[in-house]
DNA sequence: GCCGATAGTGTCAGTAAGTGACACTTGGCG
DNA sequence: CGCCAAGTGTCACTTACTGACACTATCGGC
């Protein structure tokens, strides 16, 4: 079962191929005319497919789009399983989150493709969709951490989707306000702010609106 | 502007008739059948419409389906606006959410639409989609009541994300994963807990897995 | 009560996503 | 070489959705 790092086989490696020349072709169209304007022919086409194959690699327009998306998500998981049990569990989240964010920040591909996603509704929306069927395996490893029963107690499923689902979706707003900071600084900002709690008290008016 | 209450004149009535009954017939259609088995042919001929005037409608499938979503919204946007200045935010979101869904909570129809939703991806990713449209709304008026400034302080964005994306989600995940209680006690908590942070530490080891 | 502007609808033709069936090509292997 | 199966292309089809244009029914003024 550990045993698998062998060379794929020709076979396999062209297949990978194929799949990674139609996401680098479908994001490059993308960035150029935008998700809506291209079409899978076009994608299929400049990797000289059949846009059958096309969708024999992925399920939908969308799929293509979001595969970067689930790697990230993954790479979450993973970096949340690995941070040190003892750490309360929003803190482990936040530096798993952070950490896997720098990763990416520095790719410019990520950055371009993370722009077609805030751009177009359904997109950010699928991204969360992405993010939702996932809420379990970080519920799970949430209610492990808190060692109580993730199926008896609603917090680490709370925990999950807030992770999963809003701190994505409050960049990505505030970054569309025009407000350009770093995604790993807003990550941990969002984070800290859900750790103190979110029930501000009443301010006093503030001028204008 | 104030003085509408007129009788909206025979044409504006017979429009909304074919409203309400293009949604009646779709909700009946989606629950017998399921969405995605659906066809815009069906809907519109059970309203003996052409299905080309749906769409003049609706802009898409997802959207009659969500329409109620909307009013619910927009319900909370209201009841939020409502609470007392004084409340802090998410108390006062707390609250109008709740009495929203307890409103909502006696309409059989609201309930198997609610089941329809939830068992398709897609269109809980479109009821997030909708959801994310009116963030700005949301933070809005949290903004004002917490006496910050929406667009330079990114908490009333967080609150909004939280109270319209992750909560609802929280709830519907909570729910598949077969635990029965009802949607307004289960928003209560979400938001109580929410309220006191989520940073929980760790905890002892627990049994099983 | 007639009449013209206009809102609402139907028809038709078209694009694009996505799917199933089946035939063909090509890598892996005896 | 020649077989098997994975991978691909082709074709035909369904369905969501859109634009153009013609038709019908309401509403306003006369």
């Amino acid at each position: 079962m550990l045993a698998a790092m062998e060379k794929p086989g020709l076979r396999e490696r062209k297949k990978q191929r194929t799949r990674e020349a139609l996401i680098d072709a479908a994001q490059a169209l993308f960035c150029a005319h935008g998700f809506d304007a291209t079409t899978i022919d076009q994608i299929a086409g400049s990797v000289e497919v059949s846009p059958r194959t096309f969708f024999r690699y992925f399920t939908s327009k969308e799929d293509v789009a979001l595969a970067l998306a689930d790697d990230q998500i993954t790479a979450v998981l993973e970096a949340f399983a690995a941070q040190p049990a003892d750490l309360p569990v929003l803190t482990a989240l936040r530096t798993a989150a952070v950490e896997v964010i720098r990763t990416y920040e520095t790719d410019a591909r990520f950055h371009s493709l993370q722009d077609v996603i805030s751009v177009n509704p359904a997109l950010t929306a699928a991204r969360v969709e992405r993010a939702t069927a996932r809420f379990a395996e970080v519920a799970s490893l949430a209610g492990a951490r808190m060692g109580v029963d993730p199926v008896a107690d609603p917090r680490p499923y709370l925990v999950a989707s807030v992770a999963l689902c809003a701190v994505p979706t409050t960049v990505v707003a505030w970054r569309a306000a025009g407000h350009q900071a770093a995604e790993s600084e807003l990550t941990r900002q969002a984070f800290d702010l859900l750790s103190a709690g979110l029930d501000y008290p009443a301010g006093p008016a503030v001028a204008g609106r």
